[in-house]
RNA sequence: CGGGAUGUGGCGCAGUUGGUAGCGCACUUGGUUUGGGACCAAGGGGUCGCGCGUUCGAGUCGCGUCAUCCCGACCA
């Protein structure tokens, strides 16, 4: 049994890495269930991170090209059947509006659904846009002239999944998603491949969260997709999640929604498509990643607050010049961009505090008392490694400028470092059967087929994550870990979210 | 949807053999405190998930139902 949570400890991880990661998501003020099955309340501080998280995709998607748009959130029934794959993998999973009005219950005390106002065709409420989109391009693309179209959508989607969890897999989740039509395969994929990258960089840059770039296995793909591109990431658990998915889609889609073009030569083409997306599970990845059992730990350049000071103080004189200090500090600090709360609540003790902004994951925490005032100091505290120091108030925002730059590389560093000693080759089927036990990634050699793969997984719940593209490219002779039949590569297995 | 567990003030829990609810935290007020989660005093707030039943009497027993959590299956 995990140990009781409270605003003390958040958890013992290693007991119950589930509850650890329920109860920190809701005491560090990120999110809480709804009273709507599956959904989650997102709260202003947690909000405030997924809109740090937002404004620096956009901007990377917008220098890759991309513009944004907005797609309806019902679809036709009828759409969604038109790509055979595509219901099938979404199907089971789908909200369903049938009626369009309320009526006053007979008996007076309530409301019920109103019979006579039943839907012609049923509305879906998206899980997935792209449906709803090639219904849409189909009148945007006549000619070679009108593509490429990189229409990307910020919107909400609803998967009725069977089992949820705060941001890892809610009903409803916050996403982006990109849509692009092009004329050529060879673009498309191009695309396809682009758009992984920047997701790769964007939790590398901003996330400070070492990825994997890889493919999908055939199994493992997008409904609908030729190809899948994923980042996944390496939780504290040992643990895959797959972070972000870009899918090249072939003509499928295209074929599908009827939407051809002419071509230079006067010939009409099937359009050839690609999605890309991340969401709000981004902030469950963000979470397990660096979190320790003081809270949340958060990098850097997606801390709605980075810097908090808090000040020490008996009398209301010096409340007032401790915090005249601050304020000037302050206006040092917001000049380079730096985000500073001053904590001046006067009904809860300093220690209250620096456990309270501990466990909301500020990176650096300022102190300042009657004695730092007289010396011209302040304390200088540290989240990731929760170092204090006493540094002199001269020059404090280069030094907090230069403290945060350290601590996002710093949290890399850890992360990466502690992936890389999850990472084991294994060859033997012995060997996986106890290694995937300890958690983290293992390379292995599989013979490429489903059938291995499903056999693997029923024994050992392990799945492959991706066939790695960049990084821990494994391109060797070897034999299949299970079958023993040759292979030319090794791919990664794990456990997944 | 299968297996297991749990539903009692805002949160976390206790509640013996049935006798119409109690604790900690939080909250309010006053005071003393304030360099790592303060203390004292006085207060406010719940009919025990919901429904039906057994009983003189149900938080407690029975049946049903809903919800949540965990393990599976499914998934970003």
């Amino acid at each position: 049994m995990a140990k009781e949570i409270d605003n003390k400890e958040v958890s013992n991880r290693e007991e119950d890495y589930s509850k650890w990661y329920n109860n920190l998501v809701v005491k560090a003020d990120l999110a809480e269930q709804s009273a709507v099955r599956g959904c989650m309340v997102i709260k202003p501080y947690g909000y405030a991170i997924w809109e740090k998280m937002h404004d620096e995709l956009d901007r990377m998607f917008k220098e890759t090209g991309h513009v944004n748009a907005y797609f309806p959130l019902f679809i036709p029934k009828s759409f969604l059947s038109r790509e055979a794959e595509h219901v099938e993998g979404f199907a089971k999973e789908c909200a369903v509006v049938t009626h369009h009005r309320l009526k006053v219950s007979d008996d007076g005390k309530g409301v019920v659904v109103d019979p006579d106002a039943r839907l012609e065709e049923e509305l879906i409420v998206r899980p997935t846009s792209e449906t709803i989109i090639w219904n849409t391009y189909k009148n945007w693309i006549k000619s070679w002239r009108d593509l490429p179209i990189l229409c990307n959508q910020w919107a909400n989607v609803v998967r009725w999944e069977m089992r949820t969890r705060l941001f890892l897999r809610t009903a409803e989740f916050l996403w982006q998603e990109g849509h692009t039509a092009h004329a050529t395969r060879e673009e498309a994929v191009e695309e396809a491949q682009k758009m992984v990258h920047v997701y790769a960089d964007f939790a590398r840059r901003m996330m400070a969260m070492p990825v994997v770039v890889g493919v999908k296995s055939e199994t493992e793909r997008f409904a609908g997709a030729l190809d899948t591109y994923t980042i996944e990431a390496m939780m504290q658990d040992g643990k895959a999640l797959q972070a972000g998915t870009s899918h090249f889609l072939g003509q499928n889609f295209a074929k599908a929604f009827d939407v051809q073009f002419a071509n230079k030569e006067g010939k009409l083409e099937y359009v050839w498509a690609t999605s890309w997306g991340v969401s709000t599970r981004l902030m469950g990845a963000l979470i397990m990643t660096h979190s320790d059992n003081n809270g949340l730990v958060l990098p850097p350049a997606l801390a709605p607050v980075q810097v908090v000071m808090v000040p020490i103080y008996k009398t209301e004189e010096e409340l007032a010049q401790i915090v005249g200090r601050m304020n000037e500090l302050k206006a040092q600090m917001t000049a380079k961009g730096i985000s500073v709360k001053i904590d001046d609540r006067d009904n809860l003790r300093p220690g209250f505090k620096f456990a309270e902004w501990e466990l909301k994951g500020v990176p650096v925490r300022i102190v300042i008392g009657p004695r730092d005032l007289q010396n011209g100091v302040v304390e200088l505290a540290r989240r990731d490694t929760m170092e204090k120091e006493s540094v002199p108030q001269e020059g404090l925002a280069e030094r907090v400028e230069g403290l945060l730059k350290a601590i996002q590389q710093n949290l890399y560093d850890k992360a990466a470092a502690f992936r890389e000693a999850n990472i084991r080759r294994v060859d033997t089927w012995d060997e996986f059967k106890t290694e995937i036990e300890k958690g983290g990634f293992l390379l292995c050699h599989w013979d490429g087929t489903p059938e291995t793969e499903e056999k693997i997984k029923d024994e050992t719940k392990a799945t492959i994550r991706c066939i790695p593209l960049d990084s821990f490219v494994c391109e060797e002779e070897g034999k299949c870990v299970y079958s023993c039949r040759p292979s030319h590569r090794r791919v990664i297995f794990a456990r997944a979210y």
